[in-house]
DNA sequence: TATTGTTATACTCTATAACTATA
DNA sequence: TATAGTTATAGAGTATAACAATA
């Protein structure tokens, strides 16, 4: 199934590593949005309930920052899911100014949703690699993301579906 | 110096190989956008003029189709370069209704450049992998894009820098 | 009537900066 | 005076659809 050592191809593969990258990045990116879509939500938001699973109660200048999200912009990401009933602010006894946001219990309901339509996409993206190819592959792309210091949870390329 | 079978990583590295094509994806078109700005270029004209290079004379509606943009963007596309005397819109004689692309001496001139900054970003991207690495790497990735259907032209993913 | 290229317009996304309330 | 959160506004980038010239 898989075409080991394919270079046959004239011209050769514009760009190489750093073009493919880049175009398979953003197919990647779409086809997340398409699938996180079927939950009603958009991949900002995805995100955002993901990093609040890892740090309940945090401020929202804190997941602001960590997300690489504007203040601006993301006060009505927060509306748009606490609307939705999927996260609650609760404002903060020691410092009135700050809210510490939480998940409802709707909103871990939707994040197990969640965890299945990523390791879906994941097995949509790698489909056709072997065990190997898959565990050398995920271990280039890392040395790649510490080289070009990207920190795990930052993620500049959340797209919007059209 | 690479650090091999690197998974200590604790939680893991959010969204697997997925995750990081998406997320590395979006960098390396970042940092793209910056090389070639040294060449006051964005990368959706230098997708332009390299198109160009290998399909010089062909109509814009061929190649708007080819990198999927639509006309209507296209149609500005080209005047950027042509402003810049970077290409030249010819009349068909045979159907006046059309234009064929061609790039100018200038316009030749200045792929060269653009050739010198697409290996120095390549090398940015893949520093510190090995030569076996790369390969593996690049067949994986070939792998992937002919799973998803990508064609070498299209780039749906050109980013303009901010 | 269909097609190439063009223009006009409207919409989405985003950031900048001003504002409020608490500290 | 400084900070957390919010709101208002303006800009960039994009697509949709109407338009002119040629077939």
């Amino acid at each position: 199934m898989t075409m080991a050592g394919d270079t046959r191809r004239e011209p050769p593969r514009g760009g190489g590593i750093a073009f493919l990258l880049a175009q398979i990045g953003a197919q990647a990116a779409t086809l997340f949005a398409e699938r996180v879509a079927a939950l009603d939500l958009t991949p900002p938001q995805a995100g955002l309930l993901r990093a609040i699973t890892r740090q309940a109660g945090e401020s929202q200048q804190w997941f602001a920052k960590r997300l690489g999200v504007p203040p601006s912009r993301f006060v009505q990401l927060v509306d748009s899911v606490e609307q939705r009933g999927l996260v609650e602010r609760r404002r903060r006894p020691t410092d009135r100014r700050a809210y510490g946001l939480y998940l409802t219990d709707a909103g871990e309901e939707l994040m197990k949703e969640l965890g299945k339509v990523g390791r879906a996409h994941e097995e949509d993206i790698t489909r056709g690699l072997s065990a190997e190819q898959r565990a050398a592959l995920h271990e280039a792309l890392t040395h790649i993301a510490d080289g070009l210091g990207l920190t795990p949870e930052v993620h500049p390329g959340y797209r919007q579906l059209r």
